[in-house]
RNA sequence: GGCGACGUAGCCAAGUGGUAAGGCAGGGGUCUGCAAAACCCCGAUCGCCGGUUCAAAUCCGGCCGUCGCCUCCA
């Protein structure tokens, strides 16, 4: 079985294969930093992460670059709002999003190219068009002629003429065609400029990540990603540009995620309906999200409510009971045996869902055949290699997923502190349980899951922790 | 109006021709002093109607509903 990915442009599942052997190059468009970034730009950079994860674990040498737009309208107008450099708030927000994505255990990407940067690429790509006839001048801003291109529309499956009718874009009458989209904005008072064979001014929104791409990832990127709400315009634009620039496709497989829905609608800033990565985080773990929308497959919306963060926060603790350590002495017989067909059917299982366009949900549900397999053996008293081997699958397995499943850090400063006395509390109503004291035993473990912290009696003790929530 | 996606048990969700994975919640049980955890058992004929087929959740047509894009958007 190969990897096979769903390619939006030809609307098909295709076996994947790269340009060169055993190399992928991959580009995801990151966010416009103007404001705090939520969980629906979390949600499309878990998903890239994984599948670059899983490329790598397939034996892939992955190159990532994914950028930050930080030169945009409205960067602009945040910053004039705020009276700040629109650069240095672009700044700020890129670096937070770069410590969200550690939060979220996200891969650093090998480049994280900035428009700002980029200026070069972007004026000597414009020029190129230019040159070739792509582009148009009008009164200091460059435009791209869609007219010129003959496949125009074949990522998002518009024509020309259909794209236009009824829709709201306003016409600017100057320009060749309504469609025909800003390379370059003349420079405005008030607003950053850059100087260029044009005049001075700033690139339109889809020519930096077409002269990002050429860039740092060459003329053909293996891999092209984005949420879906950027098929039209951002990649249909992207394409007419990059492809009638350098005459060669311009990406082999389009990857688009679905959308985060809260209450029914789309997760964005304009509609105001968001819960932003750091509110995320500070209710619960990285790895609950990650397992909230791995739940769901990355090109279908995924449903967030109290109820389903709930439900991924108690699945995860249910993951997590497969790591619980051996309990017997039994490293071989039947019950070790059967673990060790179980891990291998685990893993096997696993590929295949995940080679299957990225099925996570059907990984996911071999990773919980996993963890029943081994929960049952260590009642049954498994130990030994067997046993060790299976965590180690889940481990590794759920690390594709970039799941971690670390016991949440709940315990901050002040519960470290309070260890010692918990576990003088549990050695105390240990006595009284062997004492038969049950009423001042219970009253002892009532009163500590009062405080958040959870006791549990097994044969060889008392367990506890606090609780996650 | 145009383009596209989706509708599977209380909830989330996989499955695209051979009588429905997994998770959460719920019920019953084993274990336990009790509890918790773990383990075992229990639940859906797949939006509606019609068609193709020996056989459809899975293909085709119609209808209803939800969502996304067409304007900045992950």
């Amino acid at each position: 079985m190969a990897l096979r990915i769903y390619n939006t442009l030809t609307r098909q599942t295709e076996e994947f294969a790269p340009i060169e052997p055993g190399k992928v190059s991959m580009y995801v468009c990151g966010p416009t930093v103007y404001a705090d970034a939520h969980i629906g730009h979390a949600m499309a950079a878990i998903i890239f992460d994984t599948v670059r994860r899983y490329l790598t674990y397939q034996g892939y040498r992955v190159r990532f670059v994914t950028n930050f737009t930080d030169v945009d309208d409205k960067i602009i107008r945040r910053a004039n709002e705020q009276k700040r450099d629109p650069i240095e708030l672009a700044n700020h927000y890129a670096d937070e999003y770069l410590r969200h994505l550690r939060d979220l255990n996200v891969l650093e990407a090998d480049v994280y190219p900035r428009v700002s940067e980029e200026m070069g690429w972007i004026t000597q790509m414009i020029g190129g068009l230019e040159e070739e006839g792509y582009a148009y001048r009008l009164d200091g801003d460059v435009y791209f002629r869609v007219k010129r291109d003959a496949d125009y529309g074949r990522l998002s499956g518009r024509r020309l003429e259909e794209a236009m009718s009824g829709t709201r874009v306003e016409e600017d009458a100057r320009k060749e065609h309504p469609g025909d989209f800003a390379l370059w904005k003349s420079a405005k008072p008030g607003e950053p400029s850059w100087e260029s064979p044009f005049g001075p001014g700033r690139p339109g929104w889809h020519i930096e990540c077409s002269a990002m791409c050429l860039h740092h990832l060459g003329e053909v990127v293996d891999i092209h990603g984005g949420g879906n709400d950027l098929i039209f315009p951002h990649h249909e634009n992207e394409i007419a540009q990059s492809e009638s620039y350098t005459g060669k496709e311009f990406a082999r497989y389009w990857m688009h995620n679905g959308m985060l829905q809260l209450a029914g609608e789309k997760m964005s800033k304009s509609l105001g309906n968001l819960i932003t990565i750091d509110q995320f985080l500070k209710e619960h773990s990285a790895d609950a999200l990650r397992l909230l929308i791995f739940t769901g497959h990355y090109r279908k919306p995924v449903v967030y409510s109290a109820e389903t963060v709930e439900s991924a926060e108690r699945s995860l603790a249910r993951l997590r009971s497969g790591l619980r350590p051996a309990q017997g002495n039994a490293s071989t017989g039947e019950a070790a045996d059967k673990l060790r067909v179980a891990t291998e059917e685990a893993r096997a299982g696993y590929i295949a869902a995940m080679d299957d366009d990225f099925n996570t949900a059907g990984a996911l549900a071999t990773l919980f055949e996993l963890v029943r397999a081994i929960n049952t053996a260590r009642t049954a008293g498994v130990t030994g290699p067997f046993y060790d081997a299976a965590q180690q699958t889940l481990r590794e397995l759920a690390g594709i997923l970039g799941i971690t499943l670390e016991e949440p850090a709940a315990a901050a400063a002040s519960d470290v502190a309070a260890r010692p006395f918990i576990d003088l509390l549990v050695a105390v109503r240990g006595d009284l349980r062997t004492a038969r004291q049950w009423a001042l035993a219970d009253k002892v473990r009532d009163g500590l899951k009062g405080l958040g912290v959870t006791l549990e009696d097994s044969p060889d003790g008392t367990n506890w922790r606090f609780e996650s929530e």
